[in-house]
DNA sequence: GGCCTCGTGCTAAATAATTAGCATGACCGG
DNA sequence: CCGGTCATGCTAATTATTTAGCACGAGGCC
């Protein structure tokens, strides 16, 4: 994942996060957009590559990813793991919850409160 | 941080990763390692970009990254969110604390609890 | 002093990435 | 039918990135 180019990169993070997408929603979401016709470039590419595939939608195609959300979740989540914290999920974790990235609810602590009462209860059997 | 190449990308997570290094321990930590010269080429660029500076330590250059890790960290926390979860912390948390990127250990639940706790203590002044 | 090693600054060539234009087909409306 | 719009496949030009070599200086050893 680190070998992508800044295009590359760009693009796939925007179909990580919208899951799928027509080539003119990722070329209006692409960062200095370039031409409707270099977003299609790109996008062939990255199918070549093996990244991306896409499905035809009536008229047009529409593009996704080729490894699921999940998986590409834990694939970055590693990689920052391992490049910010020292590979300690639980510094990330504490940088969640210290609100330095984001400001938790309440309802949201709740949550996490039962996450990690689970994972008690895991531990101790 | 987006708009980093593909180079550039890997070599400022070397640096974030260890906080400072030498051409030769960058060259060394470089996925496919170009040469040295290329190396240096790469961060007299980064360094002209103003993404990091260099130290003298005794004959040779060190160099650091321009931003803290506290920040770089904070930086690709919210990136990751907004691309994988949402934009939500607690959905990113409870992902880190699931196990599906690693496994918390006792005494790193007891940490975070503790963060709960003192957050809540927040929530209500 | 000469040679070697280590390190830097700099340059330019090679390579990869990015860009956009052309040709074509499908569809629709006048 | 023609023209316009929308979309694709493909290509090549342009630009950015990556690469590595050269020249030079400092320091150490013989």
């Amino acid at each position: 994942m680190t070998g992508l180019s800044r295009r590359e990169r760009q693009l796939l993070d925007i179909l990580y996060t919208r899951g799928r997408a027509t080539a003119a929603e990722i070329q209006t979401a692409l960062p200095d957009p370039p031409s409707y016709s270099a977003t299609r470039a790109l996008l062939r590419i990255l199918e070549q590559k093996g990244h991306i595939r896409h499905e035809s939608d009536g008229p047009r195609y529409v593009f996704l990813p080729r490894i699921s959300r999940q998986k590409a979740r834990a694939i970055a989540l590693k990689h920052m793991l391992a490049t910010f914290f020292d590979g300690s999920a639980a510094e990330a974790a504490a940088a969640l919850v210290d609100g330095s990235a984001a400001k938790l609810s309440p309802a949201e602590l709740d949550q996490l409160q039962a996450l990690i009462d689970r994972a008690r209860k895991e531990n101790k059997s």
